[in-house]
RNA sequence: UGGGGCGUAGCCAAGUGGUAAGGCAUCGGGUUUUGAUCCCGUGUACCGCAGGUUCGAAUCCUGCCGCCCCAGCCA
């Protein structure tokens, strides 16, 4: 893993909100935020942003974040999904102040606000069916009816609110509801539900509650009860916030967080609902959450980015409260900058053509020593095999070429990499008259040296010694969709907008032999193809299993030949 | 047609009355045993549009346009 450390990053407008409340003694100078995912999914990327400006804040004022899980709806979570939330914040390297909290922590003091609610008049137990309910709710341009049962005494409410938690009734048949303003403009005002009826067990409280509350009225309370000083959540919340301080208004609780909003992360060629990503799992377009292709945390990780790539990136594109889209070549970027540094440099051949060397001994076996970074002496250098027979990468042969290509060309030079010059001079066919082999000669003067005569090859390849090398599957990812946005519409247009190419296996791929005792999670730069991590399930030193992470920026692949 | 937001170069994004940061992309050039990296250079941004206030406005006011979110007993 990386060792870097994401830079400070620039100013956003909560940093200069908080540093001016700092400044005006607001919450004692105090900064306490929290990440707070509902366990029905898996992490992806956009959620890479809300815990780095969640934890980066916190760190940045020497306050504290925490870990709470908004579990307030077990039908949808599990414990699976706890677990893979907990070890992708620790992987991105963020530590939660104290214990993994849980809104269900707080059951029984959202059940006694509940109460004190009823008891101030502001609060009671609706007997309308959700239908019933909804019509009531009328629309943008109708104001809502009050429930016949809105002025119902509170000592009724209080009892009819004992029995649903008691059991006495159905889902769906009556539910505990704020009592704030039926003809609001902001629909999250029309009497919002508090409290449902879900006779589900859930994965923390088990069967002790059959009333679940809403995430308008736990998220709020359990904020308050941590004393979370800013509770950042996304843009979509923002008519939440009136309804978010009513209760907090009118509530005794010990503090009084506040909430704030910013854009959440848009990434083209990507979805980032967890609908949609379930689906794709469910329906097995995938492998699995953590398959390399997908956005999640556990699958850009199999994928062999880095904490720090991430970091890095969410530093970068910054946090607003306008909704953009951020260029999938972005986040690509940031994994290449911080290979670029850290990933040592090997050789594996993904499309072999034997090559020749006719001037070379049969048996001959030279070691060759080559650096494991080409801009450092950090890294280990790596000994090379170099052997008479050769694989190099078929498409850096042709038989002619114009001057462009500066690869291997018939009666032409090349630099092969960290070896010697050679000279291609005949090509092997089999019956089908295709190329098998190419037949060349080696200049033993050119290690390290440029020929006598002073001209230097205009190109390199890189090569696996045919006898001495191992081979490795190598999986080469690419996006998973080819649609530049496929999260605009329905799961039939996302599915129509999969990338068919995402995933091409190479099997026996050549590799120099080092990479065999590369341990899982171990990331390279395969020279002039891209950087690769070694599988983090299938890798092992008798079958090695490398996935690509990105390829090397290609600026001549982009203008032809 | 209700409520809430957002609109600064191709994409993000600073900037809150004094005359437009930065990153990425792009396009040039240099170095290079990775067509990578690295280095240097490269942008006339009608600051959504139209008015107004002001000596002076991206920043204040008015009107308009465009885009996003909200009618779950989901979060």
């Amino acid at each position: 893993m990386s060792t870097q450390s994401a830079p400070s990053g620039g100013n956003n407008f909560l940093r200069n909100l908080i540093r001016e409340q700092i400044d005006s003694g607001e919450h004692q100078g105090e900064v306490v935020t929290r990440f707070p995912p509902e366990p029905n999914g898996y992490l992806h990327i956009g959620h890479a942003k809300s815990i780095c400006l969640n934890f980066g804040l916190a760190e940045h004022f020497g306050g504290r974040c925490r870990l709470r899980f908004d579990d307030t709806n077990p039908e949808k979570e599990n414990q699976e999904y706890i677990d893979s939330i907990q070890s992708d914040v620790t992987w991105l390297g963020f530590e939660w102040d104290g214990p993994v909290r849980y809104a269900s922590d707080y059951f029984d003091d959202l059940y006694a606000l509940a109460q004190q609610l009823i008891e101030t008049g502001l609060a009671y137990v609706d007997e309308q069916s959700s239908e019933q309910a909804r019509e009531n709710r009328g629309d943008w341009n109708t104001p809502g009816t009050d429930s016949p049962f809105r002025d119902r005494p509170p000592a009724e409410s209080l009892d009819l609110l004992a029995r649903m938690k008691a059991g006495e009734f159905d889902e769906g048949s009556c539910s505990l509801r704020a009592k704030i303003d039926m003809r609001a403009g902001n629909m999250n005002l029309r009497d919002p539900v508090m409290y449902r009826i879900r006779k589900a067990a859930h994965h923390q409280t088990g069967d002790k509650w059959c009333i679940y509350p809403s995430y308008d009225f736990a998220h709020g309370q359990s904020d308050a009860l941590e004393g979370v000083t800013h509770s950042i959540c996304t843009l979509e919340f923002e008519d939440h916030r009136p309804l978010y301080e009513w209760f907090v208004a009118n509530l005794t609780l010990p503090a009084s967080p506040r909430q704030y909003e910013f854009g959440r992360l848009n990434l083209n060629y990507t979805v980032t609902s967890k609908r949609k990503l379930k689906l794709l799992v469910d329906e097995g377009h995938v492998d699995g959450w953590d398959d390399p292709r997908m956005p999640t945390l556990a699958g850009i990780r199999r994928r062999g980015y880095t904490p720090a790539a991430i970091r890095n990136f969410c530093d970068t594109i910054g946090v607003s409260r306008s909704d953009g889209v951020i260029d999938a070549g972005l986040l690509e970027n940031a994994v290449r900058d911080d290979l670029n540094e850290h990933a040592p440099r090997a050789m594996c051949v993904l499309d072999p053509l034997k090559l020749v060397i006719t001037n070379y001994p049969e048996d001959g076996v030279e070691w060759l020593a080559a650096p494991g970074h080409p801009n450092s002496d950090a890294f280990e250098s790596r000994q090379l095999p170099f052997t008479r027979e050769l694989w190099i990468e078929a498409e850096d042969f042709r038989e002619e070429a114009n001057k462009k290509y500066k690869r291997l060309v018939l009666g032409k030079r090349v630099r092969l990499r960290n070896a010697y010059v050679i000279e291609a001079e005949d090509v092997v066919r089999d019956e089908a008259g295709e190329i098998v082999a190419v037949h060349c000669r080696y200049d033993p003067d050119t290690l390290g040296d440029n020929p006598a005569d002073g001209i230097k090859p205009k190109g390199v390849i890189h090569w696996v010694s045919a006898t001495h090398g191992r081979t490795a599957t190598v999986r080469l990812y690419d996006r998973l969709f080819a649609d530049e946005n496929p999260g605009r519409g329905d799961v039939g247009e996302m599915l129509a907008g999969l990338n068919p190419a995402s995933l091409d296996v190479r099997e026996n791929c050549p590799i120099e032999p080092g990479l065999a005792s590369a341990r899982p999670e171990d990331r390279f730069q395969f020279e002039r193809i891209g950087y690769f991590v070694a599988d983090r399930y299938d890798h092992g030193p008798n079958h090695p299993v490398f996935n690509r992470t990105v390829a090397l920026r290609d600026t001549w692949g982009k203008s032809g030949d």
